[in-house]
DNA sequence: ATCTATTTTCCAACATAATGGATTTTTTAC
DNA sequence: GTAAAAAATCCATTATGTTGGAAAATAGAT
């Protein structure tokens, strides 16, 4: 199976230079931090793989998070992506609305970074898929491919015919229907404002 | 001596959210991460603690960083803009091959922020469209409408049929072919990494 | 060099993280 | 409604995280 994910980055040598940045032994680290000196210890010497519980008590009383902990720890290697990855249409996820007149299939990689997902969109005439708002920001952009889709959000209503594009806020509630007595197919792409932190 | 640590953040309802968010079973997710399923139960109920490297490997399978599982979403200022913008299938700007065998009609917004654009391309039998490297990290993900298309990247090939999804580095040389005699449709996305300069 | 104090590592015991497989619960199909 | 399939939780086991205190190593003073 073609893994994605980066190698666990190694923190012992990037919390020892910190604890002596500080000029703490063990002992007091451990008084500040909660954690054992043996702990600590093996930390440091990579000889054990504390627990988030443990790691968050230990950057707390350094007086940092997690991921300032971990932007000063060297990088894994680069994960072997596979060359060329199929996804035959059968293993392809899916979703129904709750009343089954539309399928959602889910085309973005499932372990993709949550700023841009895309599905295509199969309505049954007369089908409906309701939202509630999503992540501020996040903008939806409807491109249908057959048949026609009625866009609503925030209020406002429009209608899209095939080889037409619709962009509007998804970050209210808002709803896709398939006015038409055929079925209908389009193309979503929900895509999350960046840079915002 | 009164500590200044904050207490640990709980993460379990968090990842629950996530998985649903993507339509994962514990069984896949399990899959994905490399943790098993035991252990995301007993990590979303708040029944274990995971150590440093559980956790890692299951944020890396959401395709996020640990500091992104404990922040939430994203929050920033209201977007201001047309509440739902149309774009007719006539005005939809499109690019054509050099040999004219692949028109591509351009989907994403012209204004958009290069991390994420999409198209829909339609081949000829026999036609190609042929690329050189995008930019370093950048991936596709070719979904097949109709007909079947044929991959390259990178010295590897493979053949798509419709309904099926391929994923593949498009940061070197990359074609896709229609071999068959009859019209292919397809959705492509370019995917840019984000966090690489 | 020796001696003392400090710091780190080792050790054994206990607690719990993590697992594979069984069981229970929930969902789906009819 | 029932039966089957899918999904989640339970259970027993193993491995390891975590500890307090002892032993070893290191640093500092003379």
């Amino acid at each position: 199976m073609p893994t994605k994910r980066k190698s666990v980055p190694q923190i012992g040598d990037r919390i020892r230079d910190l604890r002596k940045e500080k000029s703490l032994t063990l002992d007091q680290l451990a008084a500040l931090s909660g954690v054992s000196k043996s702990m600590l210890s093996q930390i440091e010497r990579g000889q054990a793989n504390p627990t988030f519980a443990t790691l968050w008590n230990l950057t707390q009383s350094f007086g940092m998070d997690i991921h300032e902990l971990l932007e000063g720890t060297p990088r894994g290697p680069e994960p072997d992506v596979v060359r060329i990855e199929l996804v035959p249409g059968n293993l392809t996820p899916t979703m129904t609305s709750p009343d089954g007149s539309c399928v959602m299939r889910i085309l973005s990689p499932v372990e993709n970074a949550a700023v841009c997902e895309w599905y295509e969109l199969r309505f049954e005439p007369g089908g409906v898929l309701r939202s509630a708002p999503h992540a501020r920001g996040t903008r939806e952009h409807l491109t249908v491919l057959a048949g026609s889709i009625t866009v609503e959000s925030a209020g406002a209503r429009d209608s899209v015919i095939t080889g037409g594009t619709a962009r509007y806020p998804a970050d209210c509630d808002h709803a896709l229907i398939n006015p038409g007595d055929c079925e209908a197919l389009a193309l979503l792409v929900v895509e999350r404002l960046q840079g915002v932190q």
